[in-house]
DNA sequence: CGCCAGGACGCCC
DNA sequence: GGGCGTCATGGC
């Protein structure tokens, strides 16, 4: 990966990179598509720094009006930057399958998000479709100015106060995970560094989270690489293809190597 | 219209 | 411990 900053912009040079790949493979769920003069451009925001990124072309990006020290200091680790997803891509190849999700998706990269907006957007997530999910934490954010709100906000609200999201049963599992952890009774920055075990049964004290939603928090929010969502669309791949298991070779990178398996058996078809 | 979705929970055995 | 009905909502 390279990258030069001119007239205010950041363009980076990295070939295991694509824009629809990463935001919109079911990891992230506030990044907007728009069309113009590029490939493609992306519009989102993480904590309070909103960012607007096209793709040139593959393997390249105009991050824009983004100064060197912003780029450092957070859209680098944000997309991962520091991790050679060609070396992981080459470990994941010698399974056949996943060979075949690396050709078909190659662009994935896991961002490192933020634990408390995953916690929320998966919890919203559950029994649930993207464009829904979607749908409803735009509605949420919208009652924000845009922003994500933190736990004291949304521990101030109801099961009912939350209905403008039509989020259905899960209100009620938002506002419980909202409670735990603005009182403390869970951290999430501690929960992130804890043995896994031990921050998956942290997590499944929220009513609402069970093992799914766990996983998902810590892979997407805690960057916990080894956790490994079982959805719908992982069942079925474990039961068509891994009938003796996922390859143990791959435990530490699990998570990333089913983010690439997801999105290739969600969209191959489409 | 019916089936499904980045599931969890309560109840049953 | 595993199996099953239920829970809202709306995309397709």
């Amino acid at each position: 990966m390279d990258y030069f900053s001119k007239n205010g912009n950041i363009t980076v040079h990295e070939p295991d990179f694509d824009l629809d790949n990463t935001l919109d493979c079911g990891q992230a769920f506030r990044w907007k598509k728009f069309s113009g003069d590029y490939e493609c451009t992306y519009i989102g925001t993480f904590l309070n720094d909103s960012l607007k990124i096209s793709q040139v072309k593959k393997g390249e990006f105009i991050f824009h009006d983004v100064s060197e020290d912003d780029f450092k200091n957070k859209w680098f680790e944000y997309f991962d930057f520091g991790t050679d997803y060609s070396e992981l891509k080459k470990m994941f190849s010698e399974d056949e399958t996943l060979a075949k999700a690396c050709q078909y998706a190659g662009g994935i990269r896991l961002l490192k998000q933020n634990p408390w907006e995953c916690l929320i957007s998966f919890i919203i997530s559950q029994n649930n479709n993207i464009p829904r999910i979607k749908g409803i934490i735009e509605r949420l954010c919208g009652n924000y100015s845009g922003r994500f709100p933190n736990p004291c906000e949304l521990a101030e609200e109801t099961p009912e106060s939350l209905s403008y999201l039509r989020s259905g049963f899960r209100a009620r599992y938002i506002c419980d995970a909202s409670e735990r952890v603005e009182s403390g009774e869970i951290d999430l920055q501690e929960t992130a560094v804890m043995p896994i075990d031990e921050a998956r049964k942290n997590l499944k004290k929220i009513v609402g989270v069970g093992d799914k939603v766990a996983e998902c928090v810590l892979l997407f929010g805690m960057y916990r690489t080894e956790a490994f969502p079982k959805d719908v669309w992982i069942k079925r791949v474990l039961e068509e293809y891994y009938p003796n298991g996922f390859p143990e070779f791959l435990k530490d990178y699990a998570g990333i190597a089913q983010q690439y398996l997801f999105h290739y058996m969600r969209t191959k078809s489409e």
